[in-house]
RNA sequence: GGUCCAUUCGUCUAUCGGUUAGGACGCCAGAUUUUCAUUCUGGAAAGAGGGGUUCGAUUCCCCUAUGGACUACCA
């Protein structure tokens, strides 16, 4: 391999909300740009007028931006390459396609889309290509006159690249190693219409990459069939390659096919990093952020589908994954999305979160219901309640009753722990509360369960009914945590509720 | 239809010719617990099929099957 310095471009197109798919290819190329010690470039593909839809571009920044999936140059931070947005660079691409016409690798075409329409479901299989070129109308097929008059009178064509047929075209891929295709069955590919005067996708990509010095190109396996074509373009202009690496596609978790935003809508679960409405029809679908990820979690669960660092290890930090990334470890098998583990992940990198990080995410949510608490009460509960939840706004359905006294009381629970002796026990209960000074979880235990002794009451029984009284149901942390946090008044308070309360 | 790519538990995957085929998610069971969770322990669960090569194939080769991607003046 050549001593080239590591460089690597995400290149989407501004057609809508970035997919999960499009963020791990990014992922891939930060951890392999930074393992490196390379450039990451940020590259926006917006050669198609017609699919351009505003906000996609500022969408997908601030989606990268929230994962830490940081860029050297690009769209929104500049660079020796600028501009990189490729509306903007049409003189650039308008040089090289007259250097591919002039060196004859290329040729003008006039026939129309609706014309080649025709064309196509008229003959089976048609392609344009060495075995039909010189029936259709361009400059290979026609007279130069006519085609320099065609031109003057501003008829639109296109430039095609002119392929020589049956060659075996190689294109070594890091992830799947040499895959041939023969040249025959490529097409001879448009790029470039004269009515926008934009190239297409491969002619712009090619000329960028190489402009842009850039030394490998990670994208989806949807381009590997693309790939021999870009290899000729490359050997047309006679350009060192970049290296390829053609990553595996994120597919559907359940039946087959490629993950798209229908499964997510369908199955519930986010396919967007962040919410994206769109803009033509006004439809919002959910993002990862929006719904309670931590940016760490999602790195880590995308990092882990397509590759694997060898071992057991699962949990990295973006750090850690920087160090132990690598090309060849990436599997060739497209991933079924398994939404569930993302969930796992998330749980995980809550545990790893202090109490004063949760509480400040909490607190909105906590505002949401109307609560207002003050952050120390909050950062004792979210500490008792962080390991039981996988996402921070579950902590309010584990942990309301912190705030809010119990307005009803779980019947089966009423049913199976509220005995006949119960309301007198609480009662008694309450007497015994209101003696203790210092209502400390440790104390309060021990006093409890002193009366408890003394009486020679049966502990679970007392327990479950003062868990009930408290919380309304049976759930929670250890009930002394519990009175601890919300007072001694409040407690006593809650006590004599349920005692008039249940039957 | 054609071309290319792929194929290990339900899912993500480990294995670079010799393993009781390992781990994780999920699932089930048990333990712990004043409840619910958590946690811990255990369990069920896999090499698509057929041919080769080899002393020996999950691993290498071929065929078949299945899945996927691509096949635009979209990326």
């Amino acid at each position: 391999m050549s001593a080239r310095k590591v460089r690597v471009r995400f290149a989407p197109s501004p057609t809508g909300a970035l997919h999960i798919g499009g963020v791990r290819t990014a992922l891939y190329n930060y951890l392999f740009a930074k393992q490196h010690g390379g450039d990451m470039i940020l590259r926006i593909e917006d050669t198609d007028s017609q699919r351009f839809v505003p906000g996609a571009e500022e969408y997908i920044i601030e989606s990268l931006n929230w994962l830490g999936i940081k860029f050297d140059e690009g769209v929104g931070i500049g660079g020796p390459g600028a501009p990189y947005r490729q509306s903007e660079r049409r003189d650039i691409y308008k040089k090289y396609v007259q250097q591919l016409l002039d060196g004859g690798r290329a040729y003008i075409a006039f026939d129309t889309p609706e014309e080649l329409d025709a064309k196509r479901s008229d003959v089976a299989n048609f392609q344009y290509d060495a075995s039909t070129r010189m029936e259709m109308r361009n400059s290979l097929s026609m007279p130069k006159e006519e085609v320099d008059a065609l031109i003057a009178a501003g008829k639109q064509y296109v430039v095609r690249f002119k392929i020589e047929p049956n060659e075996d075209v190689v294109v070594n891929d890091l992830i799947r190693g040499e895959v041939v295709i023969n040249s025959s069955i490529l097409d001879d590919k448009v790029l470039y219409k004269s009515a926008d005067e934009l190239p297409t996708y491969h002619l712009a990509n090619i000329v960028d990459d190489h402009l842009m010095d850039i030394s490998h190109v990670i994208r989806g396996e949807e381009w590997l069939p693309s790939a021999p074509l870009h290899v000729l373009l490359y050997r047309a202009f006679e350009w060192e390659a970049p290296r390829f690496a053609h990553l595996p596609l994120l597919l559907k978790p359940d039946g087959n096919g490629k993950l798209s935003k229908r499964d997510g809508d369908r199955l519930g679960f986010p396919v967007f990093p962040l919410e994206w409405k769109d803009p033509k029809t006004g439809d919002v679908s959910s993002g990862y952020r929006e719904s309670g990820y931590l940016p760490e979690a999602v790195i880590n669960f995308l990092a882990l589908l397509g590759w694997n660092p060898g071992n057991d290890q699962e949990i990295m930090s973006m750090d850690e994954l920087i160090q132990l990334f690598s090309l060849d470890r990436c599997s060739k098998s497209g991933a079924k999305f398994d939404y569930e583990k993302g969930k796992w992940f998330n749980h995980k990198y809550i545990q790893q979160k202090s109490n004063a990080e949760l509480a400040a995410m909490f607190m909105p949510v906590l505002k949401e219901h109307g609560v207002e608490a003050d952050a120390e009460k909050v950062e004792a509960i979210v500490g008792l309640m962080k390991e039981r939840v996988n996402f921070v706004k579950e902590l309010w359905d584990q942990s309301s009753f912190f705030f809010i006294a119990p307005e009803q009381y779980d019947e089966k629970t009423a049913k199976k722990r509220w005995k006949a002796e119960s309301p007198e026990q609480m009662t008694e209960l309450c007497e015994v509360l209101s003696g203790i000074e210092d209502f400390s979880a440790a104390n309060t235990e021990e006093i409890v369960k002193e009366w408890i002794a003394a009486k020679e009451y049966h502990l679970g029984n007392i327990m479950n009914a003062f868990r009930l009284a408290v919380v309304g149901e049976s759930k929670g942390p250890h009930m002394f945590d519990i009175t601890a946090l919300i007072g001694k008044e409040d407690t006593i308070a809650r006590l004599r509720k349920a005692v008039a309360t249940i039957k």
